[in-house]
DNA sequence: GATGAATGAGCCTTCATTCAT
DNA sequence: GATGAATGAAGGCTCATTCAT
C-alpha cells in the first residue's frame, strides 16, 4: 500500500471535477464540520473551502451566496433528521410503544447524534431568533415530527388504557431529548449515549410504567 | 453607602456621566438586547453602542475588548439566573417538593424567561463549542444547580419513599425545562408559560404522583 | 407578425455551429448591446455571453481575452462608422455642399445613430483616457474623416467664394455633431433626429448661407 | 530643492486629523484625479485612498459606500461647473453678447477645462446610460444652464435684430463646446485652449456677425 | 467547436481596535 | 470620561482566465 493521501488510506483523493450533486454534498458536509469546529459566527467561506480542500470560488459557483449555502446546509440537516426517524419508525413493530422506542433510539444513533451534527443544530438554533431561515426550512419537518409523535401517544392511551394528554406527553418526550442534546453540546464532561437513553427511559417509565422501565422498553408480556 | 469609585467621591455626578457600575450594567443590558435582536454573529460593538445610546469608544473604555464584553455579559446572565433560583429556593417551604416546585416556577418567571434572555442564552449555547468561555463562566453555576436539584430529588426518595435515581430524575427535570426553553425560542408559534409549566407538571406528576398532578403541585395532605 | 425573436423576424435562432466570422460578428454585436445596457464598467464576459446565448468559454475561444474582445468591438464600430460616411460621400453629388450634407446626414442614420451605438461610443470615450486603445484603433479613421471634411470645406471656399478657415469650420461641423451625439446620450429627454439635424443645418446656414438654410441644404440654383 | 513630497514643494503633508468637510473635499479631489488617471471602471477605493494618502477605511467612514463617493464627486463637479459660469455671467457686462462671451470663456478656464475634470466628466457620461445618477445629480444644473443660454440668445434677437431660433442657437453653442471638450479628451494631439476658443468664435461670428469675429468678440461700436 | 467546473486576484465592505482631542 | 477620526485585517463576492471533458 503506497497510498500517501492525507485523507486516509481508504479515501480516494477528491477528483478534480465531480458531478454537480456530489460536489454540493461534499461542500455541505464540510460546512457542517466547519460550523461544528468554529461556530456559526466564525464559519467563513474560506474556512469551509479549506475543510473541503477546494477554492472558495467553487463554493460560490455551486451555491451563489454564503447565505444560500447555509440555508441548504440546514435543509440537508433537517431532511437527514426526518429520514432517520421515519426509517426507524418504518422498521419498528406495530405497537405504539415500539414506535416511541424507535423514535427515541433514532435520535441517539451515531449518524444523527454526533458532535458535528449537534453543534451545527445548536448553531442554527442560536441564530434562529434573528433570522427566519430556521422556520422556513425546518418548520414543516418539525411539525410533521410533532404530529407523528402525538398520534403515537394517543394510541398509547387508546390501546393500553393510559390517560395522558397526548400533546403534553409528546412534547415532554421531545423536550427531554432536545434538552439532552443541549447537555451533550454544552456540558463540560457530557455523559454517554447510554446514560442519555437511560434518562429518557426513566421519564418514559414514569408515564408508561407497564411498557417502559428505567433501563429501557419492557419486553411484551 | 461606601463609594468605591476609584476616581474619588462623586457627590453630585452630572447626568452625562454615570457611576462605573451603572454604566457597565447599562452596556451589558444593551448587549443582551442586541444579541437577541441581531444574533450572536451580527452583534457588533457599534450595534451595542447604538442600542445603548453611547459611542462605541466608550464601550471599549469600559470593557477593553469585545470578547471581554461578551464574557461579562454571559457572566451577568449566569449570575442573574443563579440568584433567581437561589432566591426562589430560599423562599420556598422546607419540603423537597416545595423546592422542586420553586425551582421549576423560577425558571419561567418573566425576569428570566423572556425573549431577550432566551435568545441570548441560545446564542451563547450556539457558539459555545468554539469558545470555551461558557465552561469557565457558567460551568460552576451549572454544577451548583445540578447538585442542588439532585439533593432535593434524593430527599424526595428519603422523605416520601420514592425510588428514583436522583441524578437521572434531576437531569430529566432540567432537560425538560431546557428543552422547553428551546421550544420557546425556536418554535414558530411558541406556547405560553402556563402550557410550558403544565408540561413540566405532567412529567413531575408521572415521577412523583403523590406530590404533583398534571396541573401543578398537589396541596400537602 | 407574431415573431418575438429578439434577433428580428427573419433571423433564425443561432445555429449551434457557425462560421468563424459569423460567430465573431454575433459576439461583437452582443458586446455593443451589453455595453449600452450595463455600461463599460459592468460589461462582463458572462453578461456578453448571456446576451449572445453562448457560454463564456466560447467568447474566449474566439477572442482569447476580454481586452481583445473590447478592442475588436471598437474596431468594428470604427470601421462601420467609416464605411457609413464613405458610402454616403460616394453616393453624394459632386459639389462640396453635397458632400457636407451627405456627411451630416450619414451621422444620423439609424444604423449609426442609435442608442446602442451611441452608448458604446460614449463608453469607449469615457475609458479612452486610461487606455490607449482608442488612439490605436480609431485614430487613423478619425484622421481620415477630418482630412476629408477639411478638404470639402476648402472646396467650399474655392468653388463658392466663402472665406472660412477650413480646419476650424470642419472642426466646428464635427464637434457640433459629436456634441449632439452626447446630448442624445446624456440628456434626460433627448430630442429627435430631425431636431438634431435642424441644429446642424442652422449652424451650416450661418457659415454657408447661400448653400444651407436652417431647415436643410438649399436646392441648387 | 530636494523635496520629494508628492504633494508638491509647498504643500504640507495632510494632517492626521482634519475637519470633516476638509477631509471630504480632499477625498473628492483625489477621486477626480483617480478617475482621470485610471478611468471609471478601474477607479477603486484602494486607488483613491492611495492617491489621497489615506486608508480605504477612511473613505468609507466619510462616504459610507463607493457609490455615494462617486455620486458626491459628480455633485461636486456639477456644482463647481455651475458656480463657474454663474460667476462669469455675473461679472460680465450687461449686453447679451457679453454674456455669451463670458459663458464661452468660462468653459475653457483652467479651473474647469483641465485634463482631470474633462476626463472625469467624460467618464461619468460614459457610464451615465447605465446609472441614473447623472440625471438626478446634474439634470437640474444642466437645465438651468440651457434656460440661461437660451434667454441670452433671445435677447440677441430682441436687442440686435438677429432672427435665429434661440433654442437651436443656444444648443448649437453648447454642443460646440461639449464637442470640443470631447476632442480635448479623445484626440491624440489635442489643440490648445486658444484654438478651441477660436473655433467657437468662428461659429459665433457666423451667427452673430456684427458682434463676433473669428478671433473673438468685437469691441462695441 | 463548445461547455462548464475550477481557480485566484482583487474588489467593496464590515468591524474591532487605536488614538488624538 | 467621552467622542469620533483613522487604521487595517478579514469577510463575501465578482469575474477573467484556465482546463478537463
Amino acid at each position: 500500500m503506497t497510498d500517501t493521501n492525507p485523507h486516509g488510506p481508504c479515501a480516494a483523493p477528491p477528483p478534480r471535477t465531480m458531478s454537480r450533486d456530489a460536489r454540493r454534498r461534499q461542500i455541505i458536509e464540510s460546512t457542517i464540520l466547519t460550523i461544528a469546529e468554529r461556530g456559526y459566527a466564525r464559519t467563513t467561506l474560506t474556512a469551509v473551502a479549506k475543510a473541503a480542500g477546494l477554492s472558495h470560488g467553487l463554493l460560490l459557483f455551486h451555491f451563489e451566496t454564503k447565505e444560500k449555502l447555509l440555508s441548504e446546509t440546514l435543509d440537508s440537516l433537517s431532511d437527514e433528521y426526518r429520514s432517520n426517524w421515519q426509517a426507524a419508525l418504518a422498521a419498528a413493530g406495530p405497537a405504539p410503544e415500539d414506535g416511541i422506542a424507535a423514535l427515541v433510539r433514532a435520535d441517539f444513533l451515531p449518524a444523527i447524534c454526533n458532535q458535528a451534527r449537534l453543534a451545527a443544530w445548536c448553531a442554527f438554533w442560536g441564530e434562529s431568533q434573528s433570522r427566519p431561515i430556521y422556520q422556513t426550512r425546518c418548520g414543516p419537518n418539525d411539525a410533521l415530527y410533532n404530529r407523528t409523535l402525538e398520534a403515537i401517544c394517543a394510541r398509547m392511551n387508546a390501546d393500553h388504557g393510559y390517560g395522558h394528554d397526548p400533546v403534553r406527553i409528546g412534547r415532554m418526550i421531545r423536550v427531554m431529548i432536545e434538552g439532552i442534546w443541549l447537555d451533550l453540546m454544552v456540558a463540560e464532561k457530557p455523559y454517554d449515549v447510554d446514560e442519555a437513553l437511560a434518562t429518557v427511559w426513566t421519564g418514559l417509565a414514569a408515564v408508561y410504567p407497564r411498557h417502559f422501565a428505567p433501563h429501557g422498553p419492557r419486553a411484551p408480556a
